[in-house]
Parts: C-alpha cells; sequence; structure tokens
DNA sequence: AGTCCACAGGAAGGGCAGGCGA
DNA sequence: TCGCCTGCCCTTCCTGTGGACT
C-alpha cells in the first residue's frame, strides 16, 4: 500500500491516461501471484493446528472448563513477550469454549477486547463503554460520565443468566495509563450479582506489569497465572513451515529463507508475529519485482521496509508539536553531523525552528515529555545520563538506518510545514 | 562530605473541543 | 441552550537525581 499511493501521484504527474492505467491494473490483475492464502501468512488467521503450544491450551482449557457447568472460572492471568501466541490461544481457547457451550446449550458469553486500541478502549471510559457495547448496550462515545458507562455495562451483565469471560488483551498498556482502578471494580463485579458470573483473563506482554498493581487487584486478578516462552530458532522455524505450506505456492521459497527469518527473529525474543510479517512483506517485495521466488535478499529488504512503516504510521498518529521536535533532532543530527544531541540542545534549537516558522512553542518540561513519548514509541533513543557538575540530561540518538533518517526527516518536514 | 548543575519527572490543574442529556 | 462529562495538550510548581567539582 505504502508503495501505492505515490504511484497513483505519478500517474497524475506524468500525465498517464485512463486506459494506461486500466492496462496497468489489468497486467498486475493478471500476474502470478506468490500467494496461495495471503491471509495464512498473517496474525488474524486462525491456523488449523497450533504448534508448541500445547500446554498452555490444555492448561487454559483446564481453568475455563468450570464454566461449562455455570460455575465462575478463577480470574487468569497471561504474561508472555510479543509474539508468543498468548492471544491467538486466548481466542482459540475461548473460541472453542464457546463453541462447547452452544452445542450444550450453556450459558456462556465471551468478551474480547483489546485494551491498547486507540479511541477505542484506551481509557477506563472507552474500555467499559466497548465492554458494554459488546454485552448489547448502547453507549455513547463520549458525554456520560464513568460512573454511568458502568452502571450501564452492570445493567447489561445483570441482564444475563450466564458465565461471561472478559477477555483484556493489552491490559498492561491501560494499566499504565489509566491506573487500575477499573480492574479493582472488574475483579468485583461478582460481589454485586445475582446469576451472572463475571471471569477476567487478562493478557500482558510485560512481565513485570503487576508491580504497577495494587496488591488487592492483583491478588484476585491472578488467581492463575500463566508465561507463555518466547519460540526458539527451531519452533519458529516448524511454525513458519506451516504458515507458509498454506499460505505460498509451492516452490516459491528459496533455502535458506525460513531459516534465516527464524533466526532473525529468534534473537529478538522470538516474536512469531514479526516472523510472520517478515516472510509477508519478503512474499509482496518479490511479487512486486516480478519475481518467481523469495530470496534471503527479500527478507532483508522485508526488515528494511517493515522498520520504515512501523515509524511512519507512528509518526502520523503524532500531534503537531511532537513532529515539530522530532524534526529538530532529526535536523540537528543531520546538520551537525553528530550522532547524539541533548535535550538542552534540543530545546534551544526546537525555540529557533519555532520562530523561524512563526509557529508557538511550548516549554521545556512538556518538550521532555514528548521526548519520552517518542522514546517510548520508538522513533528514537533517549538514555537519561548524568554529567557531574554539569548536570543530568537525556541523550538522544535515532537507531535507524541513514536512508530511514533521512526519509523520516523529510516526511516530518513536509508533514510540519505542508500541513 | 557537601555543593552544584541541568535537567528528569510527579502532581495538580487550566483551557479547549467534542459530545451527551435534560 | 446549558451544564456536565471526558480527552487532550499544555503550564506551573515542585522535588529528586547522579556524578563532577571543591
Amino acid at each position: 500500500m505504502e508503495g501505492f499511493i505515490p504511484l497513483m501521484f505519478a500517474c497524475v504527474d506524468t500525465g498517464m491516461d485512463q486506459e494506461e492505467l486500466n492496462e496497468m491494473f489489468t497486467e498486475y490483475a493478471d500476474k502470478p501471484s506468490v500467494f496461495d492464502n495471503k491471509e495464512a501468512l498473517t496474525t488474524n488467521w486462525n491456523p488449523d493446528e497450533i504448534l508448541h503450544r500445547d500446554d498452555q491450551i490444555n492448561e487454559l482449557a483446564s481453568i475455563l472448563a468450570p464454566a461449562l457447568k455455570g460455575e465462575d472460572p478463577s480470574n487468569v492471568f497471561i504474561y508472555g513477550s510479543v509474539g508468543t501466541g498468548k492471544t491467538l490461544i486466548a481466542r482459540h481457547v475461548t473460541g472453542e469454549l464457546g463453541s462447547v457451550a452452544q452445542n450444550q446449550e450453556a450459558d456462556l458469553d465471551v468478551v474480547y477486547v483489546n485494551c491498547k486500541m486507540k479511541k477505542v478502549s484506551d481509557t477506563e471510559y472507552r474500555l467499559l463503554a466497548e465492554l458494554a457495547r459488546e454485552m448489547g448496550e448502547e453507549v455513547p462515545n463520549t458525554g456520560l460520565s464513568t460512573d454511568e458507562v458502568y452502571s450501564r455495562f452492570f445493567d447489561a451483565l445483570k441482564g444475563q443468566e450466564s458465565v461471561v469471560i472478559v477477555v483484556l488483551d493489552e491490559i498492561d498498556a491501560l494499566v499504565k495509563k489509566v491506573g487500575d482502578d477499573f480492574l479493582y471494580n472488574l475483579t468485583r463485579i461478582n460481589d454485586d450479582l445475582d446469576d451472572t458470573r463475571v471471569s477476567i483473563l487478562g493478557i500482558s506482554n510485560d512481565v513485570s506489569f503487576t508491580d504497577y498493581m495494587d496488591s488487592r487487584v492483583e491478588s484476585s486478578l491472578c488467581e492463575e497465572e500463566m508465561i507463555f516462552p518466547p519460540y526458539n530458532a527451531l519452533e519458529l522455524s516448524e511454525i513458519l513451515e506451516h504458515r507458509t505450506n498454506e499460505g505460498l505456492k509451492n516452490g516459491i521459497l528459496e533455502d535458506g529463507v525460513i531459516s534465516k527469518v527464524s533466526a532473525l527473529t529468534a534473537s529478538e525474543h522470538g516474536d512469531a508475529r514479526k516472523a510472520l510479517n517478515l516472510l509477508r512483506v519478503a512474499g509482496e517485495l518479490a511479487e512486486r519485482g516480478n519475481e518467481q521466488n523469495i530470496a534471503a535478499d527479500h527478507v532483508d529488504r522485508a526488515q528494511e521496509e517493515i522498520e520504515r512503516n512501523k515509524i511512519v504510521e507512528t509518526i502520523r498518529g503524532q500531534p503537531k508539536q511532537s513532529r515539530l521536535v522530532l524534526y529538530t533532532i532529526l535536523r540537528m543530527l543531520e546538520d551537525d553531523d553528530t550522532d547524539q544531541v541533548a535535550t538542552g540542545e534540543v530545546y534551544s534549537r526546537y525555540e529557533e525552528i519555532c520562530s523561524e516558522a512563526g509557529e508557538s512553542c511550548i516549554t521545556q518540561r512538556r518538550v521532555s515529555d514528548l521526548i519520552s513519548e517518542l522514546d517510548m514509541l520508538g522513533v528514537i533513543k533517549a538514555k537519561v545520563i548524568s554529567k557531574g557538575a554539569y548536570g543530568r540530561t537525556r541523550q538522544i540518538s535515532v537507531d535507524h538506518s541513514s536512508k530511514i533518517q533521512r526519509q523520516l526527516k523529510n516526511m516530518v518536514e513536509d508533514r510540519f510545514y505542508l500541513a
């Protein structure tokens, strides 16, 4: 998609007429694809067989099984790094549980919410509203008090005579943002319900996440805990093999591609999600280049493309002042031909750039927060260091290839000055 | 050991936009 | 229309910090 938009504009610039455009699309449609079922190389796909997670499936299933008899299962907490199969297993097990419950006419509801979804469930209000909506209640996006939304969710639950399993994915992100009060309320909701039993299945990418929680919340939420270990290179290879058999045409993959992808991702916390993305994008690059096979070189290019897209998407969602701060950093790194800058220097240059552009300046305190945010988003790297009598500061650097760095600067410059 | 610097970062709250219910 | 709510971006005020310097 990323390469597609400039192509559309190129058509306008070069005066490509409708017929040529039509021809181009027809040619594209007729071109043989390297994919058989591209969805199999995405994280949304539910594979018929889940590899290397039998123990976790069995454990989770045995914890949730009492729901079939109308008993409320223990609250469960699942930890593990990104791409270790937590969401896949949670969805798989609750999905199967739902099917069995339907066959046996048992009353069981499963509600899934990703707590990191921007504008959907990234605040207490939004999460409760989303849960209430999932239970069939109408809740506006804003305008009500949080207490009102909570009581609407509660009313929706009261209307049921069943067990409700609430799956809260990426719960660590929300707790870090708004605190754990909402979890305290949710874990105590059963005290006020007569016929409905609510069980919470929390999923977190952060193993040390419970440090942020009140001990009372922790003890009731983490009645059962499961830790998902990262996949090793061998396991990743087998998972990729399984997915590519479904997703790619036979004989498309050159030797060594799967082992390269699995070695690359195993060294970075065994992230299966990243491994699948790498393979899919490598396939897309091969297809775009009219090539018949996916080679190791496509994997390298895919890695760069994924990194660039991730950063570009992140920057798109940032407010103007954040882009301005980032632009200041990138311009300093380029102009001063250095690989790191300090907060104080960035702020001085930021003030100059603001006055050049006729923009209003924000305070150093706020700029400091924006630098932290950009660091958290992985756009820059900021490390707090002490220079003794010369104070404390953050050393800011950008850890991308110079090509990506240049593209980034141009993009921020365009978005800042032209937007 | 005490001082000092240049911030980091927590806490509290202001102002505004967007939205809802009465 | 008005009062109230949340979310977001921001400011102000303040305390804390780590290592070089005295």
